[in-house]
DNA sequence: CTGAAAGCGCTTACAG
DNA sequence: CTGAAAGCGCTTACAG
């Protein structure tokens, strides 16, 4: 790249001292400048297309204006969503965003702060890993400013944006109830996430409420890494089962999206044989035949809240925030009542 | 936030000069340095939990190690998924990305390439917006290292990394003739993006040696900013015509997930009423009943490669690199041989 | 083997 | 109304 110009470029070329350029440019004493050669040197600036090095500014003010953002795989829908929520709230607010991805790796995650962290930027935000409730510890304690986004440790007291993951998936599961649904079963991830554990507890409150079997019969687990093949294996074992189940909530959208896949292979008729709910949405729920029910997670609000209370943070560490937002069921034919099939 | 420690607490707690502390953490002139003082600055290093300040380092050697990253919409799928591999290349290569959404507006995307100037990127990858050709030629002509991807424009001696578009649509339009269909139509943009032309021409191009009907009476276009709408105006169109289509090829993911949405409601049956091939893979064709042929592009290879051509061109600005790669069909039974029905 | 010094591009009290 | 100077945290020729 050409050497770019400067504030001493342009006090050069004027005869002034970088000083007076940096007052102008920056908007500062104008009651007490020269219009005159206020005017130039805005003139001359522009002339040289001259851009302010943020890095020098940066340097001085200890500030970047760069949020860190950590996902655990932007590639994911919903996080790719929600990053594009967060960079438009973020540039709104005068800030940019570095990102990066965990993969649900608290090594990676580790590694991850610790460059951006070099990078100085101004704060976090993050979707924690499993396992990286140490790390985020260590955040705190340098006083690092962050906030968690989408899932939290309950034993943390740091901010966080998250949804009522119990109240979602109650009604959900509920919902099924009410449509006359009487083997309901939930596949979920293998993991001791607090979120999604919530998740398994309002399906499981739900079906106590509604005077059902909480034996776990009708639950499944699946581990992350071999998500295609579990999943199949747990369909097969809740429809394979003496009482085989009439309905399915998923806990997740890529529990979803691989189980429709599946269910879809399998010919299986949604909802006369097998009534739906999913967490999270996907337009790829579109192209299946039978429009599917989910829980909708209000991820605008989720990101924009996230920068509004990082921000916050930054400005004024002291306060902490916890908000719990309500997911919505989008009710569709997937789940429709059992009696009018 | 807390101070945080510089090289010049090191250098005061241990009474050495700061240039010491630099070389010694830099592992830079070793072999003339003595190893109890090295070994004594890398342990209170270590002890005090010392960061270096990439800011200042950056301030000194104008470089940020840094890449900015502009494409259309982070949330597109296929977007997300090339930021997640330009994320994971650049991290090797010891780059982060600072990444915005240009909308396909050359106004953001001019506002966004100023902004991340200032913050002193060390490069572009830039999925270009139609109409931004100006300010990629003032990007070029202010020496800054930059490559285009999955878009570019053939006026522009720029670098860029692309598919043959042209091939990849012919290939697929042929693939349909092959196999039988008759009347083979076409949704595309509405755009005078090269690469979104090249399809169109890629189409007419196998249909004009396959002998058929080259008026472009099985042709349409639609405005991305009513892209629900138009696309079932348009998929109407084509079924309602006196001949009445009985293939149909989607320019690009979007306009497949929204018109397979739709000719799912229509309960059209695929292949039996009308074959498809969709451009650019997308998870969310596995829940449609049909499995769908699709255009894949290689997005690891066209991610990597910006990056490695970016890279290079950061060293020595003066090669110019035009990759094109190809893009393969991968076919499935939603354009088997129309006689096998 | 090590330190003093200049400099990267900016900001900002201070002096005049 | 304006400039000289110090400083942000680092690097790096240069001198000794």
């Amino acid at each position: 790249m050409k050497k770019k110009v400067s504030m001493k470029d342009i006090a050069q070329q004027l005869g002034v001292s970088t000083a007076l350029v940096s007052y102008v440019l920056n908007d500062q004493l104008t009651d007490r400048i020269n219009k005159d050669t206020a005017e130039k040197i805005k003139q001359l600036a522009e002339e040289l297309n001259y851009r302010p090095n943020h890095i020098a500014k940066s340097l001085k003010s200890n500030r970047t204006n760069t949020i860190g953002l950590i996902l655990a795989d932007i590639s994911n829908p919903f996080s790719a969503h929600l990053a594009r929520i967060i960079e438009d709230e973020a540039k709104k607010n005068k800030y940019s965003v570095i990102f990066g991805s965990a993969d649900e790796n608290p090594k990676k995650s580790q590694d991850l702060i610790n460059l951006l962290l070099s990078r100085q930027v101004d704060g976090f935000i993050i979707a924690p890993a499993e396992g990286s409730e140490k790390q985020l510890l260590l955040l705190q304690k340098q006083d690092v400013p962050f906030v968690l986004i989408d899932r939290y440790f309950p034993g943390l007291n740091v901010n966080h944006i998250a949804i009522d993951n119990y109240k979602a998936a109650y009604d959900a599961v509920a919902h099924l109830i009410r449509n006359g649904y009487q083997e309901i079963g939930m596949i979920n991830f293998k993991t001791t996430l607090f979120h999604l554990e919530e998740r398994v507890r309002g399906y499981n409150e739900a079906l106590k409420d509604g005077n059902m079997d909480v034996s776990g019969a009708n639950f499944r687990e699946v581990n992350e890494k071999y998500i295609t093949e579990e999943v199949k294996q747990r369909i097969d074992e809740l429809l394979g089962k003496t009482t085989a189940i009439d309905a399915l909530f998923f806990g997740s959208n890529n529990l979803a999206i691989e189980g429709m896949a599946y269910i879809q292979s399998l010919k299986i008729k949604v909802p006369e044989e097998l009534a739906i709910v999913c967490f999270d949405e996907a337009n790829a729920y579109n192209l299946f035949y039978c429009p599917l029910t989910y829980v909708r997670q209000p991820l605008l609000q989720i990101g924009q809240k996230a920068v509004e209370v990082l921000l916050a943070s930054i400005k004024a560490p002291e306060a902490l925030e916890h908000v719990i937002l309500n997911a919505e069921l989008v009710v569709n034919e997937s789940s429709i009542p059992r009696k009018q099939r």
